[in-house]
DNA sequence: AGTGTATCCTGCAGGC
DNA sequence: TGCCTGCAGGATACAC
């Protein structure tokens, strides 16, 4: 869709989306290509001709939207008007996303930063209880942390930690190994249904198509405050640390060390 | 060094 | 109806 299309004008409408001044911004973008587009943690980066790349960061309601029809967008923060086809909005009602352009070495020390992905081959049982093992960190805070594992956030690190038996706030290095083995699975497992259910709708995500995913309704414990666990029918408890909310079951998921090891 | 807390911003649901 | 409070999928500056 993007690769190939020139950037000819940039409307910035929300400055605090962005990274750098405005001026500083649109100067690096305009006139340039689109190269490929990836995804890193939960970044999307997308190359430039002539090198640099574009990273943009949805934050908690941002969207990336080629827009056919204005309706499409409510809180537009930033325009790029394309050599082709419609215009390209980044679109975000609470503006917690963020854009920045920068040039290969400053996006090579912010990927370095970032955890492994966890889809990927780099994500190993092992490492991640070696990990696990140096920081006390509650587990559900050190899942969230993206320089520990790259593009968890709160909904999936509460259904693997559920999936894998463990309670959020156990030390990190209170996991055992079975323990870390498990959690790794079920991260995977996570992650990657998460993906084939086009990610979860809670009131207002949409995919680039401005369709919502399918995900909310396979959730085991987010939301799910009193609802009975779907394993053991115990009421799940939500509760707030980390100024986050937290959903588990009580029983399946043990503030102390689980049987099998400690 | 590594953690927890407060904060940025807007919209919506629920209680009164 | 309308006001108020609490809540929200994220990241980070700051204090301890």
């Amino acid at each position: 869709m993007l690769p190939g299309k020139t950037i000819e004008r940039i409307r910035v409408l929300h400055s605090d989306v962005l990274r750098q001044p405005s001026r500083d911004f649109s100067a690096r973008l305009k006139g340039r290509d689109f190269e490929a587009v990836h995804r890193r943690g939960k970044n999307i980066v997308a190359r430039l001709s002539g090198g640099g790349v574009l990273v943009v960061n949805l934050g908690m309601s941002g969207r990336l939207v080629l827009v056919r029809d204005e309706a499409q967008t409510t809180h537009p923060a930033v325009r790029f008007t394309l050599s082709a086809g419609p215009p390209l909005v980044y679109d975000d009602v609470r503006r917690f996303g963020a854009l920045e352009v920068m040039d290969e070495s400053e996006w090579a020390v912010r990927d370095h930063r970032l955890g492994p992905e966890p889809l990927s081959s780099s994500f190993t049982a092992r490492g991640l209880h070696a990990d696990l093992s140096r920081s006390v960190s509650p587990i559900r805070s050190w899942l969230l942390d993206q320089r520990r594992v790259a593009g968890i956030g709160n909904i999936y690190a509460n259904e693997a930690l559920h999936l894998a038996g463990i309670h959020p706030q156990r030390p990190a290095k209170s996991l055992s190994e079975h323990e870390a083995r498990r959690l790794h699975r079920a991260i995977r497992r996570t992650l990657s249904s998460a993906v084939d259910n086009r990610g979860t709708t809670l009131r207002d995500y949409r995919d680039s198509s401005g369709i919502p995913g399918n995900n909310a309704s396979k959730l085991l414990v987010y939301g799910r405050d009193q609802e009975p666990c779907s394993h053991c029918s115990t009421r799940i408890h939500r509760f707030v640390f980390g100024n986050r909310a937290a959903f588990c079951c009580p029983n399946c998921q043990p503030v102390g060390v689980s049987s099998s090891n400690g």
